[in-house]
DNA sequence: CTCATACATGAACAATTACTCATATAGTCA
DNA sequence: TGACTATATGAGTAATTGTTCATGTATGAG
């Protein structure tokens, strides 16, 4: 199992440690959590899902809220979607959107308690 | 403050939704939340960062574990030292690693927990 | 039908990034 | 001193990505 001669790096390795280390995550997994990690990992994403935290919305209204044009905040959230973070519904012209990860978004809701408690600590303007 | 006439979009704009988003995270706090997943958002720091949590580890184990180059560990390493979310300890010829920001840990073993749980469920190889 | 509106999307482009390779640094041991 | 080892790091590169721009699609009004 423990192979003393190794091609990666040193001759000597430190047994017991990676004995320690013996259970890994699984490929899967750690992709799944690297994407969900990448989703978050963007500021513009991060205010999109802060807003649709707060409520449904359109497109332009979020477009208008960011500042941004309405095909980049289009862009993203069909990225979101397509993570299955956001759903969306028609009515007319106009497509809402919301949240759909409650999972995700307690994740990114715990950074932001977290962030903006140490801005807070650190006398930044939160 | 509310300026019906707007460049980025659309002419007309929900004046309610617009309102119940009139709270934004500053840009400071963004930066961090963005900082802090883009972090989590690499297969090779999940796992480090992993590895770290049981254990204090080596860059030469730590390669070993991961099936990589020292140098590729090393660079990385060098990153996460950077956000300091490890600290390092030299002995000798050998540089210890080990983890030093308990909430991003604590973000990461969270994602962790339902990942596998998700897979599980799902029936995945987990 | 035509026109306008709200949204979606493909292509292109600049910026970022994770790795490899070669080399530098810092410590040990003789 | 000099050889050896563990780690650090700069340069280069291929891949990814977030935006812009132009255009396509779908719904509603007239």
């Amino acid at each position: 199992m423990l192979d003393t001669n190794h091609e990666t790096c040193c001759n000597v390795v430190h047994e017991d440690a990676v004995n320690d280390c013996v259970e890994q995550l699984s490929d899967s997994v750690v992709e799944r959590l690297s994407e969900t990690f990448k989703v978050l990992a963007d500021p513009t994403r991060i205010r999109i899902l802060y807003n649709l935290s707060k409520r449904e919305l359109c497109v332009c209204d979020l477009a208008e809220i960011l500042g941004m044009t309405q095909s980049a905040v289009s862009h993203q959230l069909r990225y979101l979607k397509a993570l299955r973070l956001v759903k969306s519904r028609r009515e007319g012209n106009t497509v809402y959107y919301r949240h759909d990860d409650a999972h995700t978004m307690g994740l990114l809701q715990m950074a932001i308690d977290h962030a903006t408690h140490i801005g807070a600590e650190r006398g930044n303007i939160e």
